[in-house]
RNA sequence: GGGCGUUUAGCUCAGUUGGCUAGAGCACUGCCCUUACAAGGCAGGGGUCGGCGGUUCGAGUCCGUCAACGCCCACCA
């Protein structure tokens, strides 16, 4: 796109020449407006220019009160770019502009979030490799051009590496993509979750949470991902639908009779622990204190009661095992029972037989060993059939079961040893600060807060921010060895804050050296990762450099805004909450807002597994970056957004409009005209109708509701170009004091109208205001009633004087003629009041609607007008 | 099962604290090459504001209820 965008260039306005060329009264820069206004090429030129000249160069010398800055989202680079990639930055840019021209110093970083397991997978795909942490480094490795087939193994080193390098190519590509947008950002301001100033950032905050004892390790069962191998956390989550079937088995009580349960994950019964009923249950009353043996293995478990057992599901009895499903966890913890555990890392059965299983469970174990979930539990479901304590059938059924939001086999629950930061799930108070915070943060739209509230109330486990992966800011701990070899994970060894960032397991703490590393007496590194969302919670800290620039950090944080989607609110809002009420015990921002999703054409919420993401360079490429953007700033805040190429052409057809417009207003005089010379009363009118667009698309800016503020300037502009336009014409091509006003208001008008446009729009508004001034539109002030004070005059002889043209025009659409047909006369009836309006703008309407007469009567307002006949 | 949001013209959406015959654009129809604009301009037709019931002098707007759609949450036996 933007190939021959140069095609009319003039001179540019190199930053160093306006103090040469500026005279003591305004600009007297010849204007260079093209015959053939065009919008294309102006994203290219506009944003090469911008950033020659700084123009949106954050100034760190203003204090707190002047600046206004904004948390930005991250985008996950190793993400699709999509519609909702456009949708939710623009809006927030729009924000940024207007606050920029409203007299803010506007704090607008951007950062990228690379680190994790999305970047992880991408680069298996990408190149077709897999990491394996066994591997030695290869100095000489180097990235395959063509992804391998079957995929390649490589070391933990270079598969960061491959990392870093892809990571860099698509942050490459989304700044290419906020460029052409329009994205004002402060290009000098960008950070990467992975970099360097993050990891010391991150490790930094997460070693004052360990001090503080709000971060913590435990051994304990966690939602593990098998294909991943990595724990994952409550906000991970997701129901996903999935057909199983429940199968009725019997468990033999003492004197042989059969028990029977439901389940659907009968592979699980030997690692059972427990049969479960109500303890109100009357069927099962006599059983409570008994054992049932379990069938196949004969393993010998209590039947025990608890609530949460429900007498309507399946037989009224449950078993429990260690784990099947979270309620087990719950079952297991609070009434005390073994762990019995059967599922690997891998998600495999394991080889080993275990410990509670001998004679013919054995035997049958050995049939399961190796084998993942769904293949035990076919092979269960043969045996118990054959063995006869399957009772009936299998009976098909959809249930929700709990999958990793990116993962595709069902979780497995695992114990296993991890770090958590507290969230208050466990600690009343802390969720009662919690939930204050989230009232105490101005929401946009408001009823955003409830789905904060939501989520805090039903937190049910702190924060688990451990991943068993490789590209992610490690934990930055170690652990002594004790002398028989056992690692004491209750003592970790951690880092000076001034060693950060490091890793463990590639350096060694104070007071050891390599040698010691795993040994009896030494040491050993923590080998996970912390999760990604660990370091994006402190995004705020991250970029106002908390850690190394606190002169830097007291301007900007608290930050004013946080914008975001929806979906994150319990990730990355929430967590951001946590971080900084620990850290710094306040909110991280003043004002949270929420977008809208993205909805593609057919009213589908957009995602990669139904495949109907829309990426945005085709509508770009098509109708030009600022049609997208006023497709963007059309949604509503907070309101889901279909994709409309419609409205986007309407933007496009509005930003064309912008340009031959201000080719008229402009083209009849050579400088600026003092707005002085404004007499007529029609153009008073038109300036005091301007006035209250400008205030009321302020006032709707100041509720952070850009879209209204489009709206209203959008409204008043075409009703601008049909009506004032057209009456005040015929007087701008004339001489005399006359023209001289209409000169002057159309500039002034003008010059008022670019500038509400201007968060919108940017290539065209700034480009119509290169044609006459100096400087960017973008740090101009922004336009004000009481700017326009000196020159308004009542708005409403604008508005008739139109109306009454509106009448001619029918007339003659009626009459088929065209619009240049002569008029007899036009008679208008009407109040006294209303009469002197129409007749402050006469002149101009007579010319405008080629009237030779008008007739005035006083009575209930009417407007007629005569066509000479021909 | 709980919560939030949406429901206004064929389509996409406005409608701020309840106030005169409900608005815009697209699409449709008609007219017009008028010296800013024909990838345009001007004008026109088109809606019992999801259903039902309330409050009120007055309801698209407030209350209740039902329905459809979307999203979020919920202990998978």
């Amino acid at each position: 796109m933007c190939a021959d965008g140069e095609r009319w260039l003039r001179i540019p306005l190199s930053p160093a020449l306006p103090s040469l060329l500026r005279q003591p009264h305004g600009n007297t820069l010849t204007r260079n407006i093209p015959d053939k206004p065009t919008l294309d090429g102006l994203e290219a030129k506009w944003d090469s220019r911008w950033e020659s000249a700084g123009t949106y160069r954050f100034d760190r010398t203003k204090t707190r009160e002047e600046i206004f800055s904004i948390d930005t989202p991250p985008p996950t680079v190793s993400g699709s770019l999509h519609m909702g990639s456009v949708f939710g930055y623009v809006q927030t840019d729009a924000h940024a502009r207007y606050r920029r021209m409203a007299g803010n110093e506007v704090f607008y970083p951007m950062g990228w979030d690379d680190n994790g397991l999305p970047t992880e997978r991408r680069v298996q795909n990408y190149y077709g490799v897999r990491c394996d942490a066994g591997l030695p480094f290869d100095p000489d490795f180097t990235p395959p051009t063509e992804a391998h087939d079957p995929p390649v193994s490589v070391s933990r080193r270079n598969f960061i590496d491959l990392c870093h390098v892809l990571t860099a190519e698509d942050e490459k590509v989304f700044e290419d993509l906020w460029r052409v947008i329009g994205l004002s950002v402060d290009w000098t301001q960008t950070y990467a979750t992975i970099d360097h100033h993050s990891r010391r950032t991150s490790q930094k905050a997460f070693l004052r949470n360990l001090e503080r004892g709000e971060a913590y390790s435990q051994e304990a069962p966690v939602l593990w991902d098998v294909d991943f191998q990595t724990a994952i956390a409550q906000a991970e989550l997701e129901d996903r639908e999935k057909g199983g079937s429940y199968h009725k088995i019997a468990f033999r009580r003492q004197d042989g009779s059969p028990l029977y349960i439901e389940t659907s994950r009968p592979e699980l019964i030997c690692s059972c622990v427990a049969l479960v009923a109500h303890p109100d249950d009357d069927r099962y009353g006599e059983l409570f204190g008994s054992t049932v043996s379990s069938p196949l293995f004969g393993v010998e478990l209590p039947v025990v009661a608890h609530e949460l057992a429900e007498p309507e599901k399946g037989t009224g009895v449950a078993m429990i095992c260690t784990f099947g499903d979270t309620t087990d966890v719950i079952w297991w913890r609070e009434l005390d029972l073994p762990t019995r555990s059967v599922i690997q890392h891998n998600g495999r059965f394991q080889s080993e037989m275990p410990e509670w299983l001998d004679g013919d469970g054995a035997t049958v174990y050995s049939e399961l060993a190796g084998l993942f979930p769904n293949q035990a539990r076919r092979k269960m479901a043969e045996l118990l059939a054959e063995s006869g304590d399957l009772d009936g059938e299998p009976r098909q059924i959809m249930h929700p079961v709990k999958f990793y939001e990116k993962g595709d086999r069902p979780l497995e629950i695992i114990t296993s040893r991890q770090w958590y930061i507290r969230n208050g799930a466990r600690d009343d108070d802390l969720r009662k600060e919690m939930l204050g915070r989230g009232e105490e943060l101005n929401w946009v739209p408001d009823f955003m807060g409830v789905r904060y509230q939501h989520w805090v109330d039903g937190l049910n486990g702190d924060w688990l921010i451990s991943r068993q992966r490789f590209f992610g800011v490690p934990i930055p701990v170690w652990y002594p060895v004790k002398a028989a070899g056992e690692v004491d994970y209750d003592n970790p060894i951690v880092p000076a804050e001034a060693q950060l960032p490091i890793d463990p397991s590639s350096e060694v703490p104070a007071g050891y050296d390599e040698s010691g590393r795993g040994r009896p007496g030494g040491f050993v590194g923590d080998p996970d990762i912390m999760d990604t969302w660990a370091t994006s919670s402190l995004t705020p800290q991250i970029a106002g450099h908390w850690d190394d620039d606190p002169d830097l950090f007291g301007r900007v944080f608290p930050m004013d805004i946080r914008p975001q989607g929806p979906d994150i609110i319990r990730t990355w809002l929430f967590a951001t909450t946590v971080r900084a009420h620990f850290e710094h015990g306040v909110l991280p921002w003043h004002t949270g807002t929420i977008n809208g999703w993205i909805l593609d054409p057919d009213r589908k919420k957009m995602s990669k597994s139904v495949g109907n993401v829309v990426t945005p360079m085709p509508f770009i490429e098509e109708v030009g970056a600022e049609a997208v953007r006023y497709w963007a700033c059309n949604g509503r805040p907070g309101t889901d957004t279909a994709i409309d190429l419609g409205v986007m052409k309407i933007g496009r057809r509005l930003a064309i409009k912008i340009l031959n417009a201000s080719r008229f207003a402009l083209s009849f005089s050579e400088s600026d005209v003092d707005p002085s010379t404004i007499t007529e009363s029609l153009d008073k009118s038109m300036l005091g109708e301007l006035s209250e667009v400008v205030e009321q698309a302020t006032n709707a800016f100041e509720r952070y509701d850009y879209a209204r503020a489009l709206e209203v300037t959008e409204r008043s502009f075409w009703n601008w170009t049909d009506d004032y336009l057209e009456l005040v014409k015929t007087r701008a091509y004339g001489e005399g004091p006359g023209a001289e006003s209409a000169h002057a208001a159309l500039q002034f008008g003008l010059s008022v109208f670019l500038r509400l446009f201007a968060p919108f729009l940017p290539f065209v508004t700034e480009e119509v205001w290169s044609w006459w001034k100096e400087g960017s539109v973008h740090r101009a002030v922004w336009p004000s009633a009481a700017e326009l004070a000196d020159y308004t005059g009542d708005a409403d002889v604008l508005a008739i004087t139109s109306q009454v043209l509106g009448v001619v025009r029918r007339t003659k659409s009626d009459a088929k003629v065209s619009m240049r047909a002569e008029v007899d006369r036009i008679s208008v009836i009407g109040s006294e009041h209303q009469i002197r309006l129409v007749k402050d703008g006469e002149s101009d309407l007579r010319e405008a609607a080629r009237a030779s007469a008008i007739d005035y009567s006083e009575g209930e307002f009417a407007v007629e007008a005569e066509l000479t006949s021909s």
